[in-house]
DNA sequence: TAAGTAAGTTTACGTCTGTAATTTAAAAGT
DNA sequence: ACTTTTAAATTACAGACGTAAACTTACTTA
């Protein structure tokens, strides 16, 4: 057995996943009714992404008479930070502070969430540098 | 002639496109240099990837002599704020602070951005909730 | 002018995704 | 026991993606 360095998620399987992690667990049935509900997907849409992530070890299930009940295999925390972290390492990094400040201004931000923001900042600043590099180009490009 | 709502940029398309950005414009040969160096990349590969940013109207290209100098129809940052940003309004909202947290730590940051961040974060709290709920589940879902 | 080279275009091909219908199997009701 | 329901597994299928070879066309150079 061995743990996945990074499992890949797609969009629609998010939707599932997201279900199943704030319920902690769910039957298919509460699976569908919810997607069904949300996004308007038929019960099979559901039921192919559920193997799906069963076979990517998202999930795993525990038989349950008829039917099985569903247990996400990461934390959501986890699964966001990684999501959130591998695409901005995708991104030029020198423009990442400029892009991290869009997205603060777009998301809804508790009390806490800001705290913890500023202290990580302040913290940060006490080594931050006067200008980050741009990373686009291979690092020994001529045209540059 | 219409201007796209939102076009999606695959992973290998970004790396073509941050060159260009990082130039401003430039010719296939730069490109398949660059990319041959920074990814391995085949010239053919490059060449598809420029074939199918142009179908997807995110570059264009004037003449010059027999080859093409290609130009971004779509400025950087706005590309990676809308990147980011549409993530992130498929996750988990209640987690996003903390998400956001995560990749603050995780990028370089200049005292600029931490700067301008803390500003942002400064005016954000004056209005923050002292909670942002979770919306994973259809609005009006029973099994909550 | 013929040959070589470099740019662009077309074709390829397996995998992943979104979206689902169909089939199989098991449980539950009559 | 037979039928109806429902869960799970199999099959489907078109479009996007990563990765590239092959073909075509137009300069450049001998």
């Amino acid at each position: 057995m061995e743990v996945k360095a990074q499992m890949e998620i797609s969009d629609a399987e998010w939707e599932v996943m997201r279900v199943i992690w704030t319920l902690g667990s769910a039957t298919s049935h509460t699976v569908i009714e919810a997607l069904s509900e949300k996004m308007g997907w038929k019960a099979a849409t559901t039921k192919t992404l559920l193997g799906r992530l069963m076979k990517k070890g998202a999930l795993t299930a525990k038989k349950n008479g008829r039917a099985f009940t569903y247990f996400p295999e990461i934390p959501e925390q986890e699964a966001m930070d990684v999501a959130t972290i591998s695409l901005f390492d995708h991104l030029c990094q020198m423009r990442a502070g400029a892009t991290l400040t869009a997205l603060a201004d777009h998301v809804s931000l508790s009390q806490t969430d800001i705290a913890n923001l500023q202290k990580l900042l302040t913290e940060k600043a006490k080594t931050a540098p006067e200008k980050v590099s741009c990373n686009c180009l291979p690092d020994d490009c001529h045209c540059q």
